[in-house]
DNA sequence: GCGCTGTAGTTTGTCGACGAAATCTGGCGC
DNA sequence: GCGCCAGATTTCGTCGACAAACTACAGCGC
């Protein structure tokens, strides 16, 4: 029995945690994952790694061989990221021209919470900690709409583009491309807005 | 790519069964399905099971809740469909551009084939054969491109849209369009091939 | 030297069983 | 009769063990 709290499953913490350490290049497109290396170093049966890395898995984040494992997904090829860059605009801008007249000052207040952070991040020069906040600043948008299928559609599609994240040479700028969508936001200008979030996309 | 389906294991042959049961409408949504059900139905363990409604569930056709097992998901909302079929035709379009000029004259051999099982399931008025095919069909286009990743990311969203395959009054105007698509494809002519793609996914 | 083959060792695939959470059911108090 | 609580039952979540598939490597024949 593990020792520390349990929030979610225990396949969805292990997923978790993996899916950062791919996301912070601690684990290389190409490396292979062994089911009971992560059992023991979780303090956890296979069974749960295995569900975790069959999510990850779908995911995107991993690629599974049958009888052989499962190894690091190798960066999603150039070709294919104006394909995703359009994918991802178009259910986050769906997003927003569906709920922009329903958002709360809650809804903003938890996104400025994440901006803050995304601040942080841009201020600290840290890479790693940047990418986990613009995930969630974006997941925070997509979660806000009523139907939380869109979230599953959306996640698979995201994931290959933040497993290159390395668009900017100034990490600043991504501060600034999401403060000038909630600005957008908090305007009411839907329009400024989904131009915000579609600049930054991509 | 083989004419028929090679699986290599045990969940996704039980993923196959399930997916057909779902989109056949045998299963209807909010049915509840039991691990040891379908354990006992296909002579397995629960394991298998398991591992293919974690599938199923990736893919849009389960819905689960934690400790409470999984359901056949609801179809999707009015609200979402333009958002699926924008999606599903912007990758089907990309897989067009992308390798018209690289089709071979046996990639028009397993599509042609395809479109006589389309054929013949229209004349005999079977709409679940027609939705299996049309299924086969796209997936034979869309896994005909290098990365295979694209699929996974395809799979997913085509699955909204198949959950409610009752488009057309007359099926025969459904092989009429995988038709149209395929003479285009065989013309070389990519405008109309893309045009008529765009119109059979609606 | 080169390639094949068989064998040992590693890793995944599957299974049956146990414990935990949720649901159902019946009885009690009001 | 109605609502609530407790025990029984069902179902999921997790585990440890066994079986099958793959890998690596040494030995053999050519």
């Amino acid at each position: 029995m593990p020792t520390f709290e349990i929030f979610r499953t225990l396949p969805e913490q292990i997923a978790a945690r993996l899916q950062q350490d791919i996301l912070a290049g601690q684990l290389q497109p190409g490396d292979p994952l062994r089911e009971v290396d992560l059992s023991e170093r979780f303090g956890v049966s296979r069974g749960p790694v295995r569900e975790a890395f069959r999510q990850l898995v779908q995911q995107g984040l991993l690629v599974l061989e049958p009888n052989k494992g499962v190894r690091v997904a190798p960066n999603p090829s150039d070709e294919m990221r104006p394909l995703v860059v359009q994918l991802r605009r178009t259910i986050e801008v769906f997003v927003l021209e569906s709920i922009f007249d329903r958002i709360t000052a809650d809804d903003i207040a938890v996104w400025d919470e994440i901006l803050d952070d995304i601040k942080s991040a841009c201020e600290s020069n840290d890479l790693n900690a940047l990418t986990d906040h613009d995930l969630r600043f974006h997941q925070a948008i997509v979660k806000s709409h009523d139907d939380r299928d869109l979230f599953t559609l959306w996640q698979p599609i995201a994931m290959r583009m933040m497993m290159q994240y390395n668009r900017l040479d100034d990490l600043m700028e991504s501060y600034r491309e999401h403060k000038r969508i909630l600005d957008a936001i908090r305007a009411g200008d839907q329009w400024a807005a989904i131009e915000a979030l579609s600049t930054n996309i991509q």
